[in-house]
DNA sequence: CTCCGGTTTGACAATCGTTCTCAACTGATC
DNA sequence: GATCAGTTGAGAACGATTGTCAAACCGGAG
């Protein structure tokens, strides 16, 4: 902990870049085992388990979001850097990143009010998309 | 889908008795395993099977909250029976439940923008709690 | 009280998403 | 082209959860 790289160098390697790029490729929330099927399908054979491990590091790096399903299946989505939510369609999953002052500041009124400190959350939001009412 | 019960009678045995009074000996989220294990050291032995499937009637029932943690297991909470959401310390599990119009009203507004209808939510907020602080 | 049919239980097997293991491999560097 | 840390993939291992199914249980009818 005192000179060491905390992250050592990322190889930018096939499998890497054909994950990467299968992200591009979809805007909704997906499992790493749909991912890792549909980059069979293209053709850009990547073993399973280095897929788990590219969405893991893609998600510390924060370049992709990470939900979990009500099964408790962690699915991915490519995401815009900064702090935001989803409102998610519960029937076809088409997603819109959503974000506002409102819920940022209420959660940390709640949380100061009960005086708990270093505050993050979680929010998403589900309903029927338009196309799918 | 015709005639018969949606909710077939519920008999309220030692297991499921003893399942509900543990759930009331805490006041943060637990495991099914946790609960299990509890039980146990209770001198109610109770089938780990019987205590998922409790657990999970108790949830649909809105008896207890269901969480998921970062790893996808699912903890449990006795709960109020209104909407609200948890502030909860991410050290100790410290639980304080919270609610407010605001959110509510803001997720609505929100999802009323993008056309969403049916519109539901999942709000948790996490922090260092002043015990732990 | 006893019998009966549906409910519940629990030991154990089976699933299934995810992670681990470890030998073979790759790419950047010298 | 030799070197060496970072990577990969096949398959085993894991751990939470659910399914299986025969035995135990319960409450009401007789």
């Amino acid at each position: 902990m005192t000179s060491t790289d905390p992250t050592p160098p990322l190889r930018p390697t096939r499998q890497r870049r054909a994950v990467v790029e299968a992200m591009t490729s979809f805007a909704d929330f997906r499992s790493a085992q749909d991912i890792h099927e549909l980059l069979g399908e293209r053709g850009d054979q990547v073993g399973l388990a280095t897929v788990y491990r590219t969405l893991q590091r893609l998600a510390e790096a924060g370049e992709v979001d990470v939900l979990r399903t009500e099964e408790g299946e962690a699915i991915y989505r490519r995401c815009s850097e900064s702090h935001h939510h989803h409102l998610v369609c519960r029937s076809c999953g088409a997603t819109v990143e959503v974000e506002g002052p409102t819920v940022e500041r209420w959660t940390r009124s709640i949380a100061a009010e009960h005086g708990y400190a270093e505050v993050s959350h979680t929010l998403e939001i589900f309903g029927t998309c338009p196309a799918c009412a």
